[in-house]
DNA sequence: CTGTTAGCGCTTTCAA
DNA sequence: TTGAAAGCGCTAACAG
């Protein structure tokens, strides 16, 4: 296909008017429903002779269906929403990526929406997609002091991807946090440290309590102790890991090591790391999770918990698409589904052995 | 607002069906127009007891109104299209989350489309963005190796953003690449460098074009010559810069200092020249081209060029609004604009004097 | 101030 | 194998 063409050949239309279906059947000499059968290729069979006349005339005519006048009709948009706290933080911007792809592959497209870690916002939102009917969405919920968020919308399923709130009864699709943090830790034992630091997300989020948990439960196993002035809450971005790597250091007894809650928080460490004249790993270790592209490309590499974000995004859509199934069919199905997949370590240059 | 409850008090009905207007009307007692008027607060005026009695049947009901119904009657979606060749790189991610959050204050969603840089994806996506009968579309468009895009299809208006093909003579939004380049090129001349390397963008972009000629005008000026083999294309990403760099790095003899087209490809060659041992801006000075938040937690922090996010996103999206507008009010307005906003660098860390 | 109704563009049942 | 027509939920004439 070359670049799409401004003009069609023949008998488009005045400043936007659209041919409609009707045009189109008229055209053919035939009737509306007729051209509907051509253009779905169904439910009812056309004679050869009679689509190629529709064929033409759409072809002529310049004849695009509207998708609209068909989602009222049909009652289904092939439009999905997506609610997340920032699409622009690199773990978020990778998986909208990904769903993107997914999605269309599937036949359907994504209503973006940013919640800014906001709960009245992603209320706002999500109530948006309500009434833009569309057929289901995928949540990655905001951190929320309390509360949580309905499974369902007005009869729109809704999955939880990532993060799902305490009391969340609906669909979910998250990592193995807990496996994650216990990965990093195990790493950094085995390269012999003992003095291990955390800059953690907000523990009211479960993923960022679980993380560490996990890196606590296997330090606990081999009689380590974590000091809990080692240990940071922050913000999930640079700042928040800048901000707390700067306060861990400007402690008079430091760790030897560094376990982030995600790599934009790593990233934000290791710079102020490098203006603190750290050298990682020799003075330092320091380790992510999530294994962003940009994690091979910091400095040094990043050590990193690896996601598995093609996974999640069509485990999430294809959680989603069922439930979406299940409505049309009319009537809730199977029970909700709390899926949790598996996570791998990733060991690149920021970790090393612990100084002697 | 707590977090959003599941079920309404009273009257919401089973499973996936939802109150309609009529249900409303019947409800409370008078026409379907009528609950119309107080939904919209108009056209019409409505008395304030009945507006009271619609408005608590709506409650009542659960009601919410159809959107996808309303834009069949009213054509117009309130929805636009995004379409952009990779909404995870940092540059369109931030540029994406301006654009969304702009455009949600001024009451519009955005449908997300990853071109992926391919032309084809790209036909298809603006294809469906016109079948969902999306109001406006903001393009990136993807690197063609030949043609341009419509301007208008089927009587859509499309504002190009940061990139417009050569041909392109709708409306878009740029930034003034030349400038940006010359700023970059004179802040190196003034550090003393005259070994200046290149790793931009492919050439059939102009804005990479742009940049490159904008500073090697300024070192034309300054009677400073560019070596071609300094001088080397690559992708906008990490690993573009990353292969550049150590490509121009293996060379025997080397530039002092290194402007990349964006700041992703300066990532990349900062983790290439860290890999060989160089120092910045000690053995080389490298400047990006962005200004992403990442840029300041590069290591060392990027001197850079920044880009005017917040102003591109309302830029592009007022144009293109006051397009929609024209549209509506039928007919073609004014004649199209081809905006430029200004640049300006920022110095950081890692360009420094050149090497004695 | 409010009710009635046509119709947006499409799908699909019911008839032929 | 095809046509006619109802109706998805909404808005906006037109008519009181």
């Amino acid at each position: 296909m070359s670049r799409m063409a401004g003009e069609g050949a023949t008998g488009r239309r005045t400043w936007h008017e659209r041919a409609t279906r009707d045009d189109v059947a008229a055209r053919a000499g035939v009737s509306s429903a007729t051209v509907s059968y051509v253009v779905n290729n169904g439910p009812r069979p056309v004679a050869p002779e009679t689509r190629a006349r529709v064929l033409a005339a759409i072809a002529e005519l310049g004849y695009h269906p509207d998708n609209i006048a068909r989602s009222l009709r049909v009652r289904q948009t092939h439009v999905l929403g997506l609610v997340l706290p920032d699409s622009a933080n690199l773990f978020f911007a990778e998986l909208a990526r990904r769903l993107e792809l997914r999605a269309d592959e599937l036949g359907y497209s994504l209503l973006l929406c940013n919640s800014q870690e906001d709960v009245e916002r992603e209320a706002t939102h999500l109530a948006a997609l309500r009434d833009q009917r569309v057929d289901g969405i995928i949540l990655v919920p905001a951190d929320a002091p309390d509360g949580s968020v309905p499974s369902v919308l007005d009869g729109i399923p809704v999955v939880a991807l990532d993060r799902a709130p305490p009391d969340w009864t609906g669909d979910s699709v998250r990592t193995d946090a807990r496996q994650g943090g216990a990965l990093v830790a195990r790493h950094l034992l085995g390269l012999g440290h003992r003095r291990i630091g955390f800059i953690h997300g907000p523990l009211r989020l479960a993923h960022a309590r679980e993380r560490l948990e996990g890196a606590l439960l296997v330090l606990r196993e081999a009689a380590v102790q974590a000091r809990p002035e080692w240990s940071r809450p922050s913000s999930f971005d640079f700042a928040g890991g800048w901000e707390a790597a700067q306060a861990l250091l400007s402690q008079p007894d430091h760790p030897t090591a560094l376990c982030c809650s995600n790599d934009a928080m790593a990233i934000g460490a290791l710079a102020a790391l490098h203006a603190r004249g750290h050298r990682v790993p020799s003075d330092m270790s320091v380790t992510g999770f999530d294994d962003v592209p940009l994690a091979t490309y910091a400095i040094p590499a990043l050590t990193t918990v690896a996601q598995p974000f093609d996974a999640m995004a069509a485990t999430a859509l294809a959680t989603l698409l069922e439930r979406v199934g299940e409505v049309n069919a009319g009537g809730p199905g199977l029970p909700p589904r709390q899926q949790t997949l598996a996570i791998g370590l990733v060991v690149r240059g920021s970790t090393g052995p612990a100084r002697a």
